[in-house]
DNA sequence: ACTATATTAAGGATATTTCTTAAACTCGTT
DNA sequence: AACGAGTTTAAGAAATATCCTTAATATAGT
């Protein structure tokens, strides 16, 4: 059932009791999403906090000349949303596309809010699932800007061997801000040594 | 009084009433630091969040070769500390440092869990500004994918104008992943037009 | 299951961006 | 007067992008 892989996600943190979970169940809409459907594009607003039961996902931004950059990758068990537009209303300027067919759990604001004030120990989660998401994003800062492209893909493979099976390494080249040939040759170069 | 500027920093948020500012008062330790000093250190273990009343610091990693690089600066009303070491008591794997002489209000791991656990109105209020603080990361990670070094430097100027006249240059090229020579020749490209 | 079509991967040639190294030059500080 | 950190310049080298071609795979529709 994918609102048990919910469930289960919190248990890392502050786990839910049977009312807790209930709490949850009822504010939270399962979807089916196919293979390149598409849950937010440019200049909606995101409406929902989205959870992936099962399936993968991308959230990129296409820049002025039509080229897609990768800012995440969100498999079973990982949050995806943009957070600017969630909170403050804004057109989204990303998009989020399901690149496998997928099952997902949304929460809506207002359903999240509630929960916010109703129960801390949600606020307390999410706050947690931010913090996490930040140490990675930091390190990925940090890659950015002090590695070669060979040794950010390496490190992505490292991190992320789940993603690296399963995804073209297309996306993953857009994930670490070099072109694809360049992977390509980068991919090349490793297997040399 | 740096204890106000804490406090009016929550104000965007939830503000604190003066039941809640009391609670906060008591667990923080206010503390002058001469510019060069750190407030951490490589592999000692990251044991306050810390907000900056007055001044400014740097959050950096060296590398093998001695390399720094700036993950972050934090100037008046910002938030800085290494969430990972924090939270998990590892060796922090970042340095630290003031650039200016600057006065910081600390709080301890097991004073902010007491005021997690004590007013769910902490919880919300650290949620929020982690969020804000991924809202900036994420499009960092953006600039740095999609972005030449010109671009980034026009925009780092652009949104941290109060940063880039305190900075020398060569802590911005450390911040934007290039160095300080390469910086000189975008910042001369950039007079030129 | 089976083409027609689209996507992905690989390779080569060339152009651009960025780094490295080293030197000279500022400017405020000791 | 000397020092040290910050900045600039320049030349060659390395990293990465661009553009293009071809081959291999995967996907979608019948």
């Amino acid at each position: 059932m994918p609102i048990n892989k919910l469930f289960t996600s919190f248990d890392k943190y502050l786990p839910l009791d049977a009312e807790e979970r209930e709490e949850l169940r009822t504010r939270v809409t399962e979807r089916k999403i196919k293979r390149r459907q598409f849950i937010l594009q440019e200049s909606d607003v995101c409406k929902h906090y989205t959870f992936v039961a099962e399936g993968c996902f991308k959230k990129f931004q296409v820049d002025d000349k039509g080229v897609q950059h990768n800012l995440q990758f969100a498999a079973e068990g990982d949050w995806i949303m943009e957070i600017d537009s969630f909170y403050s209303d804004k057109p989204s300027r990303v998009y989020i596309e399901a690149i496998e067919p997928s099952i997902i759990l949304q929460i809506k604001k207002p359903d999240l809010f509630y929960l916010f004030t109703h129960n801390p120990k949600f606020d307390r989660n999410f706050r947690v699932i931010m913090e996490n998401r930040f140490v990675e994003l930091e390190n990925r800062i940090l890659q950015a800007i002090s590695s070669t492209a060979e040794e950010r893909y390496l490190s992505f493979i490292n991190q992320y061997p789940h993603l690296f099976q399963r995804l073209p390494s297309t996306q993953i080249a857009s994930y670490l801000g070099i072109t694809p040939e360049f992977l390509s040759k980068v991919r090349n170069n490793i297997a040399k040594k």
